[in-house]
Formats: structure tokens, sequence, C-alpha cells
DNA sequence: CGAGGTCTTGAAGACGATCAACAAACGTGG
DNA sequence: CCACGTTTGTTGATCGTCTTCAAGACCTCG
């Protein structure tokens, strides 16, 4: 299976052979987590980033209410923790929604990175920003849609991020997630996760059976959630 | 006046004189904007990026329906578009929210750090995460806390952010923003925003008069907002 | 087959939005 | 220095989106 994280920067930038084998060569193993596991926890000093190379997992953070906030969903490819590399603190916690399979990268191999490869060094900067950007995104959402477009958005997000590292069939996607984990991404009660989502039936945008959503009308999808990728920075160009 | 940036980055790390040097070296003009104008605006390709010596400014996003969500505030020694450097596209615009005095950094200039001075590098990447860790609280804010928890933890957090480059007067700081402005950034209509405030007037936590702003009880104003300032990574060690 | 998690539906309640109006502060020009 | 218009702050009343509480249906898996 090729590397997630290196079609991920494919997407976005082009990668010398040189480059590629030291990406590679970050992941020092490979491990498993079960569902409900954390890979890392608020407040820990990880002396080692976490790649994820398959299953879903989010940021969070527990109010003193006891209400889990959700800030981030990682896909294959998506370093959950890079910032701790350069923040040294867990300001949350990270934790597996789906089984997921994981690779560890030493700090000390980033920093490597960052004394002998400027330009893998920018697109590790990059995956920095894009994780800006997505939280920009989720903020727009909590504060100025309402639930409907919120959750439209995320749903188109996850489509292009799921297809930008070769995880959709058609416009087709699985998403084993759970309507209260949404929830907690959203800011939204389970009960107002299920009606938004029927409200998405009802227009017929989407199909959402089980752990499968089909996009039916990407347009009104897109539409409902003034959808912009232009965040996303799908486009290859040099960085 | 010393560089604020300076300031930001020697609360967090050791800076060699070579790296201030590098530092002063990077800002090429430096240019005042009137308040209300746009700094960089959405969608634009910069190619430089702008870090603001003195004032405030927000970074925003408009949905269709003419909202404003004002992403995040910046104060003296951040910059206000980093990211432009590796995500090449603007994804939301940045506005002069006072007036204000902000330098200009070519991104020619940037690459040059990151091909000559790695630790230097890992600074400016420590910028992005930051942003990153302050997007993730404001998620936290809108998604998970009422209006005063929000109110109160945006208090906490200019009040250290301030601090650290020098902007505070004892207990009290100089916030010039409407509360119409506090409400884009909140998720809040100006009249809750309004509402809010002399809750946490009546609480005795704060005295807020005109654009000054006196914590009259630190401890009362962070249990409200569960304020905890480890995401602000406000310590000084190496990265 | 039973148990627990997940999804779904209904009803009541709360937090914050919206609408409307007025007061206070500010800057500008006469 | 005052008159005036504009922006900002403040207050009250009503409305709506989403929450909470409660309960039943469905489904998966031991």
């Amino acid at each position: 299976m090729t590397n997630p994280l290196v079609a991920k920067l494919e997407q976005r930038d082009r990668l010398s052979q040189e480059e590629k084998r030291a990406l590679d060569g970050l992941v020092s193993t490979v491990v498993t987590y079960d569902k409900g596991a954390d890979l890392v926890r608020e407040g820990e000093r990880p002396t080692e980033s976490k790649l994820l190379l398959d299953g879903f997992c989010g940021r969070y953070n527990v109010t003193s209410g006891g209400k889990r906030q959700i800030t981030g969903l990682h896909v294959s490819g998506d370093f959950v923790d890079l910032h701790s590399f350069v923040l040294k603190h867990m300001d949350h916690g990270v934790v597996a929604l789906t089984p997921c399979r994981v690779g560890t990268v030493p700090h000390e191999a980033l920093r490597r990175v960052t004394e002998a490869h400027p330009h893998l060094t920018r697109l590790l900067w990059l995956n920095t920003a894009l994780d800006g950007a997505m939280h920009r995104q989720a903020i727009v959402a909590l504060g100025a849609r309402d639930a409907l477009g919120s959750m439209a958005h995320l749903l188109c997000e996850l489509f292009l991020r799921l297809r930008a590292v070769g995880r959709t069939d058609g416009s087709t996607f699985h998403l084993p997630l759970t309507q209260s984990t949404l929830g907690d991404a959203l800011g939204l009660s389970t009960v107002h996760v299920n009606r938004t989502i029927q409200d998405l039936r009802a227009r017929r945008l989407i199909v959402w059976r089980g752990e499968s959503v089909t996009i039916e009308d990407w347009d009104g999808l897109a539409r409902v959630a003034e959808f912009d990728p232009t965040y996303l920075n799908l486009e290859n160009e040099p960085r």
C-alpha cells in the first residue's frame, strides 16, 4: 500500500525520489489502536508525532461540564499531532474513532529533516498550515453557519480529503462515525445531528445508509454548505 | 522600539544574536493601514507575509448571508498571514480593526530562512502551530462554551498574548474593539455581547470602561472561561 | 436470544437572535 | 465652542434554533 502522506503531499507539490524516501524513512514503527483508544492525551509531551495510515481519529478537548468538543477529524495521511514537534505540550487529546493503523515519527527524525531538507520542511509546515485552514473553516461553521450548513460543509470537506488519498468510490465514501461523534465535532446534540441528516436526505442531497455516504447532488450540497475548496490547497505547485 | 516578533519568540525559545538580526532583516518595508482597511483579501496570492507591529487586526470570512466571522484576532508581533508562504492562496481576508503598523516580509526572504536557518524555520513553523492552537480554542469556545465562557476565554487569552509582547499595564490592557467586532469573533450578536459583558461586570470579574479592560479577578475569570494557558506555549525551551 | 449501542421521534424549555428604540460618546465642521 | 450626524453602547420584547428529556425501534454481536 502506498504511503498516504506521500499521496497527500504529491497532490500539492512535486516530490523528488529522495524526498519520498526521506518521508518513508520518517516512520519508525507502525502501531494499531482500538476504537476509543487515545493516540495521545492532553498535557503530554510527546517525543514523536503520529501519522494516521488508516482509520479515522479526532482531536478533542473536554470541558469541565463533561462535554467533548472535537476540533478536527483526521483521515489517512494526516499527521494527528505534527504540531507537538514545535509546540512540545499537547493542548488536546487524539482519540481513535475507528480502529486505526498509525505510523510513529520520532521528533528527532523530523528535526533531521529540518536540518537537511528545506523543501520537505516547507511541506511539513504546509501540513500544519492546512490544519489551520481547516480549523478556520470549522470556526466559520460553528460561528456563522446553521446546523444544516455545518453538516453539509463537513461532508464536502471529508469527501475531498478522502478522495485526495484515494479513499472514495465515485461519489461514495465510507464514514464509520456515529451521529453522537459528529455532534461532538459540530457542537450539536445527537438529536439535532439526526434531524439535520434527515433534512439533507429529504433535500435529496445525500444518501446515508449505515456507514456509507453517497453525495447525490454535489452542487446542491456545496450550495447549502457555502463550500469553497480553496482552503484545502488541492493544487499542485512549487512550495 | 523593539521588534515585537522577537519578543514573542524570545518568550518561547532562546534566540542567537545572528537569529535576531535575521529576523530584523525579514521586514523589508513598514506600512500603515487605516482602521477598516484590508491588509490582505480572500483569494489573493500574496508574495509577502505581513507582520503586525502595532494595532489590532482580524482574519475573517464572509458568508453569503453577509455575516462576517472573525476566525482570529491579532496583536503586535503576530504574523497575520505567515501561512500564505506555504499555502499560496488566502482562504480569508485580514482587516485592520484599528490603525495598524505593519511590516512586510517577502516570501523570498522566508524561503532563504528555510534554506539557511533550520532553527529559525522551526520557530516560524511554531508561529503557524500557535495559530492552530488558538484556532482550536476558538472552536471549543464556539462549540462547547456558552457566551459568558467564550467571552471570558477571549479576555484571558488576549491579556496573556498582550502581556507577552509588553502591551499590558498591570492587569489592565487597551482593547479598542467594538462590541460588534467582538460579536463577529465570538459568533454572537452585538446585543448579546453587550449583555455578556454586563454579566462579567456584575460578577466583578472585570472593569471595562471605554477601550480599557482591567481584569479584577483573574482566578474568577479563568474559572468562568475554563482557561488553561498551556496552549499558548508561553514557556521558554529549545524547539 | 438478550443486551447494549445507535438511530429515531415527540414535547418542552433555554439560550441567544432579531427587531426596535433610545442614550451616550465621538469627531467634524461651522 | 457648540451643533450636528454618526457610531457605539444599552435596554426591552418577541421569536427561533437547538437542547434536553424521555421513550421506543432497530441492529449488531456475543
